[in-house]
RNA sequence: GCGAGAGUGGCGGAAUUGGCAGACGCGCUGGAUUUAGGAUCCAGUGGGGCGACCCGUGCAGGUUCAAGUCCUGUCUCUCGCACCA
């Protein structure tokens, strides 16, 4: 073996893993097939933001076990696709570039480089030749392809799908209005549109954010303010889409969580549409006769209020109705006397952020002075306005059953408007029915209809059904479904993005003319202008606004067109960076269909759970807009789902102290309302102590003080943050205990989905391991390196074998669940015997190596190098075991009497039942237990334990 | 409030899915050796008891020959959603 010189026979991961990550690289090791030759393999890991900050602990985590199934299914022969590339574009990126004054494109090819730097130090087995990232203009001029086929597209509600736009039929009316008018039409019904539409602008980021990016009246990002802004946005009509978004969930392999949170989140609902007539009270009679004769209305007209509703069997106790403060009606259902309230309220209700109403839990309202006629009884009920109810959400308006809808009976109380109950709820364990029955309680469940005229007695569903058929053939009501879901923002007052390929037309004047024009495909891509200027000014108007004249204005066939200013929201290029990887360099198509027949779907995904709703959602509706336009061939991206863990802080021990030095228990702690914390027998502040391990100990079940056990302390380990000072750094560790060593702990931790606490000490735990597993096979007191002399090439006698068989039994079972934890400790074990035995067999050694390689590559590969190979093992096959040697001739059985052990026999491996029991029997110990005791039934589960029951 | 997940030694976690609780690692204790660099090796390590034994998987019940695992109730923590009619 050619040595280097000043290389020690010790194991050095600074020098080895460098090493050969060089070997794969010049040598293209992982890179994949075009087609695959053998059973295809498609793993991906989650799109990473290459950030300012560089790596995250909380990154290698999926990677690792992501690399660690791709190379073990390498060796198992299939054909694996494992690419990696960067989500470049958007506001991370963005504000790091503000931040630190370069200009985008700079300043994301710098963070890109650290990411790449990072991820190739931990030996990941990508194919790096498809390595892309969504700012290449090679791959946002098909991002800007796709977006235009989505422009191209309608939704065709009977067929449940979306087809081009040349398809869609246009009314008589429409065409006779001519061309102009047919255009307008075909753009009110694309899949990408533009709307007026209240949207969410966050000044601090300079732009607008889907209402998915608003968490709590706040930004996702950042945590800033974001007020309501009415503006011209695109659109994209993901609702369209919402019942196979819901229903092709069922089949896919991902956790029932996940699954659950995209429900909830499309958040379908099935009820009907009931209109209740607001016009004068002497017209009732000639509307109802109208509204028999004609159907219910598609649109309806000024003469009714429209609901929507999942309860229509609880009509006859809708006692009032409230409508949003935007609602259109407002002003022409408010009378004279009510004005000024009505008014008053409307302004503070706008006023007020998402924010603020979420956390006055209190509801408030006004009457507007006018009634409504219920249609199931004519009764007038009267109409309220109140911020409860959402202008965004089914008609912007609803009737109130205060019996049986929480909300409606808070506000009825705090209004004294009349509670009706119709539903019985029966004879329920956890509930005052009386209470119910008076209008004291309200109950929101099924039950049987009561005070209800001719449909008294029916149950909940029977009610639903009978009731919207009534309605429906009086022309008052349908059968109708509703989503949380709401249209996708698709635009952002940004520069760092994809310039959307479309253009205004304008007039003679330089004014829009309201018409469209997509970019021609061969004309694509679109690249983002040079601005001398690219930061957000605070305004809702694009720094594209500023772009240079020659790019803004496009003058085509002699008329004049501005480019849209308006970019793409982040989550575009990462809605399909998947099929590029398929096809990274194809420059006539986004995929080449052959291809991306045979490696699509995904068969393992794993990410952050951060993504649950947003990237997960949106990337399956292009998918399926794909699909239906036939460029890909599945109707989902994503087959198998996994989410790996949080990766928390170390474990924390933290006190708490007064002013005057003396400590606070913690039950005492509490905060004030400002969120400070405080004693809360004195409400005086305390502020936290961080403690060491050694002066705090365990009584019973929380931690105390050693010096005073009467102080309880808090223990508990925290999300990692800057501000917190315990973010990990992976160069560090890298540094210190080298890339393998990181990557086994992050899988020795625990299972890949559990939150857990990061651990110093865990690391230097499997360094220590990987130091054992070196001298296990290299002699590190040699001046060179070379075998460990015990390791000599003879066949493994009978235990050796055992312990052999059952290593590879057990590490193939578990990696093949993504169990990755299990299989280390057993690793460990391997090395706990084989360090222990004089002789240690060559071709044990090598087997062995092959098992650790997916989890630690690099010294793996030195290794196997030592042992006499002169190429990587990444291809070797994957070691098989025998069942029958990992077999034992004899085994210990307890023995049980009355369920527990009393004692333990030897019998042979295959012994039968009565042997089992006859050994037992004769055990001095068992005999004394049972005693002149009855024996009434004994069990004996072979191979594990035999039970004595006895009276 | 609603939904999901989780509670096992000082710590991270195992437990072939109803069959010996605590694998493996960290930490700790004792010993050997030390030509130190992430030392190594040996022994021990859930709690109690001198002992035979007893008690132990958040808590309280239940099913079973047998329960960390199944059922009922309850508490705590984490995550997600939160006026969606």
């Amino acid at each position: 073996m050619p040595l280097r010189e000043g290389f020690m026979p010790r194991y050095n991961p600074a020098i080895i893993e460098p090493k050969w990550q060089r070997v794969w690289e010049d040598n293209h090791t992982f890179r994949a097939p075009d087609l695959p030759t053998s059973e295809k393999l498609y793993v991906l890991d989650m799109f990473p933001y290459p950030s300012g900050d560089g790596l995250h602990v909380g990154h290698p985590e999926g990677y690792t076990a992501t690399d660690i199934v791709c190379r073990f299914e390498r060796m198992r022969g299939k054909s694996v696709l494992h690419p990696m590339g960067f989500d470049a574009f958007g506001l991370p990126a963005e504000e790091h570039a503000i931040k630190t004054n370069t200009p985008p494109r700079a300043s994301t090819e710098k963070n890109i480089a650290t990411f790449r730097r990072q991820l190739k130090m931990l030996g990941f087995s990508y194919d790096w030749d498809r390595e892309l990232a969504t700012t290449d203009i090679e791959y946002f001029r098909w991002t800007q392809w796709i977006f235009l086929v989505i422009f191209d597209t309608w939704f065709d509600p009977q067929q449940q799908k979306g087809r081009p736009i040349a398809d869609l039929p246009i009314p008589d009316e429409v065409t006779a209005a001519g061309t102009e008018a047919v255009r307008r039409y075909q753009d009110q019904h694309r899949l990408a549109y533009q709307a007026d539409a209240l949207v969410n602008w966050c000044p601090a980021l300079g732009t607008v954010l889907a209402n998915e990016e608003v968490k709590d009246g706040k930004s996702e990002r950042g945590d800033h303010p974001v007020e309501r802004l009415p503006l011209r946005q695109w659109m994209l009509r993901i609702t369209a889409y919402a019942d196979r978004l819901q229903q092709d969930l069922d089949p896919l392999d991902w956790s029932e969580g996940i699954k659950n949170m995209q429900r909830e989140w499309i958040g379908r609902s099935t009820g009907a549409e009931v209109d209740f007539y607001i016009g004068s009270q002497d017209g009732h009679q000639a509307w109802q006769a109208a509204r028999a004769a004609s159907g219910y209305p598609g649109q309806p007209a000024d003469d009714v209020l429209r609901v929507y509703t999942t309860r229509p069997d609880t009509l006859f106790g809708a006692t009032y109705m409230v409508i949003a403060p935007e609602h259109p009606f407002v002003l022409r259902l408010t009378t004279e006397a009510q004005r000024d309230a009505v008014q008053a309220y409307c302004v503070r209700a706008a006023a007020r952020s998402d924010r603020d109403r979420q956390e006055d839990k209190e509801k408030t309202g006004v009457f507007t002075g006018s009634f409504a006629i219920n249609p199931v009884n004519g009764q007038p009920i009267p109409i309220w306005i109140a911020d409860y109810v959402l202008i965004s959400y089914g008609t912007g308006a609803i009737m109130a059953v205060p019996a049986h809808d929480t909300r409606d009976f808070e506000f009825a109380q705090k209004f004294d408007i009349p509670i009706v109950p119709v539903v019985d709820p029966g004879q329920e364990a956890t509930l005052d029915r009386q209470a119910v029955l008076d209008g004291r309680v309200c109950f929101a469940g099924d039950g049987l209809a009561i005070n209800s005229g001719p449909y008294t007695g029916l149950t909940t569903a029977q009610f639903k059904t009978r009731i919207t058929d009534d309605l429906a053939s009086a022309g008052v009501a349908r059968g109708a479904v509703n989503y949380k879901l709401r249209d996708w923002l698709f635009s952002r007052q940004r520069f760092w993005g994809e310039p959307f390929p479309i253009l205004h037309e304008l007039d003679a004047d330089g004014q829009p003319t309201g018409m469209l024009r997509a970019v021609a495909p061969e004309d694509l891509p679109v690249d983002l202008p040079h601005l001398d200027d690219y930061r957000p000014h605070g305004r809702p108007e694009p720094p594209l606004a500023k772009a240079p004249d020659d790019w803004l204005y496009p003058v085509i066939d002699g008329v004049r067109y501005r480019r849209e200013t308006n970019t793409m929201p982040q989550w575009a290029g990462s809605c399909w960076y998947y099929l590029r990887f398929i096809d990274p360099k194809n420059p006539e198509a986004l995929v080449d269909p052959e291809k991306e027949r045979v490696w699509m779907p995904i068969d393992l995904y794993v990410g952050g759970a951060e993504h649950a709703v947003l990237h997960l959602l949106y990337a399956r509706f292009w998918h399926k807009v794909l699909y239906d336009r036939g460029y890909v061939s599945t109707r989902e991206p994503f087959q198998r789902l996994v989410n790996q863990g949080m990766i928390l802080g170390e474990m924390e021990y933290t006190g708490y102290q007064r002013e005057d030095g003396t400590w606070a228990s913690l039950p005492d702690v509490g905060k004030n309302a400002g969120g400070t914390l405080i004693d809360r027998t004195s409400g005086a502040a305390v502020c936290e102590i961080k403690l060491d391990a050694e002066d705090v100990e365990k009584v019973g079940e929380s931690f105390v003080l050693r010096n005073d056990p009467t102080i309880r302390i808090d223990s508990r380990a925290t999300k990692m943050s800057k501000s917190r000072g315990n973010v990990v750094n992976p160069d560090e560790i890298v540094q210190d205990y080298g890339a393998d060593a990181l990557r086994l702990y992050e899988m020795f931790m625990g299972p890949l989905e559990a939150t857990k606490p990061w651990s110093m000490a865990g690391v230097n735990g499997v360094r220590n391991f990987l130091d054992r597993v070196w001298r296990m096979i290299v002699d590190d007191r040699s001046e060179t390196v070379r075998l460990n002399p015990a390791v000599q090439d003879v066949p493994p006698d009978e235990e050796q074998n055992r312990m052999l068989h059952r290593t590879i039994r057990e590490v193939t079972r578990d990696t093949a669940t993504l169990e990755f934890n299990t299989p280390i400790a057993r690793m460990m074990e391997f090395v706990n015997y084989f360090s222990k035995q004089t002789v240690r067999p060559h071709s044990a050694m090598e087997r062995f190596v092959l098992l650790l390689s997916p989890y630690a590559p690099h010294i793996a590969e030195e290794l196997w190098q030592i042992l006499g190979h002169a190429s990587t093992l990444a291809y070797e096959p994957w070691p098989p075991y025998d069942e029958a040697l990992t077999k034992e001739k004899t085994i210990e059985v307890p023995v049980q009497v009355l369920g527990k052990v009393r004692a333990r026999v030897l019998v042979a491996a295959d012994a039968s039942q009565a042997e089992i029991e006859a050994a037992a029997r004769a055990d001095e110990k068992v005999q004394q237990w049972i005693g002149d005791k009855r024996v009434v039934k004994v069990i004996v589960v072979p191979g594990r334990l035999i039970n004595f029951v006895v009276k």
